[in-house]
DNA sequence: CGAATCTTTGAACTGAGTCAATTAAAGTGG
DNA sequence: CCACTTTAATTGACTCAGTTCAAAGATTCG
């Protein structure tokens, strides 16, 4: 229906802006080693978001999963005074919407942090499939487990006891996810705000922007706006396991660096 | 092989402590219009857990899910410093384990709150016979739509400003759990310490036994060890709906009544 | 260029953590 | 069944990390 669509010879190379094959999904959710001919030939709707703009609304009926092609993403939950609680972010290959399934309705708003574009997963269609292709079984039982290992994460990100602890983790494994999909992972572009970074390890914004210029005094990362530069891992990675309970280190000087 | 074994007739009548059937599996689940003849016949094997033993110890393979049948649970890992942090608690009808399907590895410990029974799952199993019957393959959606809600309900708890907030939300989140098992929404008996609900809420177990004093100071709730009773839930709601940038109430006289 | 938003920084206040001591409950074993 | 020990829970006092309020740069965008 679009302009690629009679040149089709090498499908996965043809990238038309509003479809994709199921292969190409495999292969963003890293489950590239189960595509095949069958899989090359099975078409996904997909769908542009601009910056800003919501993919999904909390509350809205639970119809299609979504893979994040290009850009990135934040979940968030809006309260009756308005403050917009953020839930995680999510970026190339993740997949979203698996909240609604057990009501059949959203449980949290997704909106783009830039413009991004997704691979639409109408839910049935995706279970049907999975009872003949266990390439889509595989993609399910992946996205379980995903989630079930954010939920551990994420948890471990805000019980952290201090602040500064709380930010470091949330670099740390911000870069892992990077460093996932092949970008660098000591050069970091925070997509979100400061503030979405509050709310999502419920802090203040001050406050992330305090911890942020305090692990920068300390040489751990550089930070210009957005740009996060981590200059020694190893310092970050120290700061980052300070638990509660665990020694009583002075929370911005820890500068000597204990490991062997 | 034990006591009733050949006396069987009424099948979901018979409490074989050793097995269950996977009818009642998934009455336990809350799937229990989805039992049939067929799920009559299926067996599962049973385990018993005494308190503060455990289940399961993060790092180990992953190879069976578990559905509690009795009793309770805590997940937690525990870190290099000796920290324990508390990532979930789990009751009957709570799928446990999701959590080591990605890597193939559980990613958190699960230890009995008091006497425990569970059904044992093996997953490759569970998974043959989700291909055959609908039924198992609705109870693994179940357990991921559970997993992922249950994500964004911690974060909610957790991101919560104050620590009365979270202690309120905790209980609201507690008592609409019982609720949903048809026990009393008033009187909760908590099956974990204050320290391990400080550890999951991240709060200093001191904080927790502070607010819980300080709502039942307001009136709220009353408490006797580890008895919660509930006296004045629209109260516990006003204090749980706080947000951080929400109106700047006094944290623990909230008393005024302000709902219409 | 100005308007709006995001980010950083400062100063004052306070909620929650830490330390410490007391009380209560639950085991243990004679 | 009663000392004795151990673990859990509460309470108080003190301190500090983090919030709040305010204001000044930076950046983006129309």
């Amino acid at each position: 229906m679009t302009t690629t669509s009679r040149s089709v010879r090498r499908p996965q190379l043809v990238t038309d802006p509003a479809r994709c094959t199921a292969s190409e999904l495999l292969r963003w959710v890293g489950l590239g080693d189960r595509a095949d001919a069958e899989s090359d030939a099975i078409m996904f709707m997909m769908r542009r978001v601009r910056a800003e703009q919501a993919l999904l609304l909390e509350d809205q009926p639970f119809e299609n999963l979504y893979c994040v092609a290009a850009g990135s993403f934040k979940s968030a939950q809006v309260d009756v005074e308005g403050y917009e609680q953020v839930l995680g972010f999510a970026m190339h290959g993740d997949i979203l919407g698996l909240d609604g399934l057990l009501h059949g309705r959203q449980a949290t708003s997704l909106i783009a942090l830039e413009d991004s574009s997704v691979a639409v997963l109408p839910f049935r269609l995706l279970l049907e499939m999975s009872h003949q292709m266990p390439a889509f079984e595989g993609l399910l039982l992946q996205a379980t487990g995903v989630e079930s290992l954010n939920r551990v994460e994420n948890q471990n990100l805000i019980a952290a006891s201090s602040s500064e602890v709380r930010v470091a983790r949330f670099l740390l494994h911000f870069a892992q996810r990077q460093a996932a999909l092949g970008h660098s992972d000591k050069s970091l572009r925070l997509r979100m705000t400061r503030r979405d970074i509050a709310s999502f390890l419920g802090l203040a914004h001050e406050t992330v922007s305090r911890a942020l210029t305090s692990l920068a005094a300390a040489g751990s990362i550089s930070v210009s706006q957005r740009d996060v530069r981590i200059v020694d891992a190893d310092l970050l990675r120290e700061v980052q396991r300070m638990t509660r309970g665990s020694a009583r280190c002075r929370p911005s000087s820890v500068a000597r660096p204990i490991a062997a």
